[in-house]
DNA sequence: ATATTTTTACGACAACTGTCGTAGCCTGCG
DNA sequence: CGCAGGCTACGACAGTTGTCGTAAAAATAT
């Protein structure tokens, strides 16, 4: 069943990031780092957390007494896929269209440019 | 109230996409494109169309009895956000990071990737 | 002027999201 | 051992989305 990647919502998928960079990760540890950018309350994430676990998306270990949780999905295939299809239903699947407005909103530093463009010269 | 730009859902990203394409158009001509591509009522794409609608989106014209959308926002405003959006909760802000992702699922054509390259080398 | 065919207007529904409150469970302190 | 405080489970709720069905209104074809 090669894994379907799964399409995490907005406050999902601010979880998972934390879940990618800290697992195995309790939900005391998430809160803690959610809550330093937006308030937001321990049963909301702890909620989250829960649905994600039923969907399979999380898998928890209790570990003397603690409960640890990782993600079973890999970053990159989830990243891969929501690229992918903000390329496709808003890109007619132009790369190029996509940059450019990725790009375009002069939030992207010339380093950045230039470091793109070096991977890109790798590419070809 | 300077229009904060819309976020569209996926249904109603398609259906804007179509309208920035033909715009003035009615339901029927929209529901016909779509039809195309999945099958869909015709009350459904009605339904998405009103509330865009009633959201401020889309602006009604009756001309002769026929009923004539148009949008009220810019395509490139709409697609700059989401792409800054997607740029900003999935790749931390890194525009090469996503990139990478986008560009690395071989779905890319080098032709494409020298394109890119291009207009890279004219932004610098 | 009618009957027919389109279109539009509404309302309904189920699924999903983001957010909590409450209540019960466990664990470590004294 | 017993209790307080933290953690988990669960349920609730309102808002959004995607989908339709049905009914009313409008436009067309006899």
């Amino acid at each position: 069943m090669a894994s379907e990647t799964y399409q995490p919502s907005e406050a999902e998928l601010e979880i998972l990031n934390l879940i990618w960079e800290l697992e195995p990760v309790t939900v005391r540890d998430i809160h803690a780092r959610i809550s330093k950018t937006r308030e937001v309350g321990y049963t909301t994430v702890l909620k989250q957390i829960q649905r994600l676990t039923e969907k399979g998306v999380l898998e928890k270990q209790i570990t003397g007494g603690t409960h640890y949780f990782t993600s079973t999905i890999r970053e990159a295939d989830v990243k891969g896929k929501l690229v992918d299809k903000m390329l496709n239903t808003a890109f007619g699947g132009s790369a190029l269209d996509m940059m450019m407005h990725a790009l375009g909103n002069d939030k992207v530093s010339p380093d950045e440019l230039r470091a793109i463009k070096s991977w890109l010269d790798k590419q070809l």
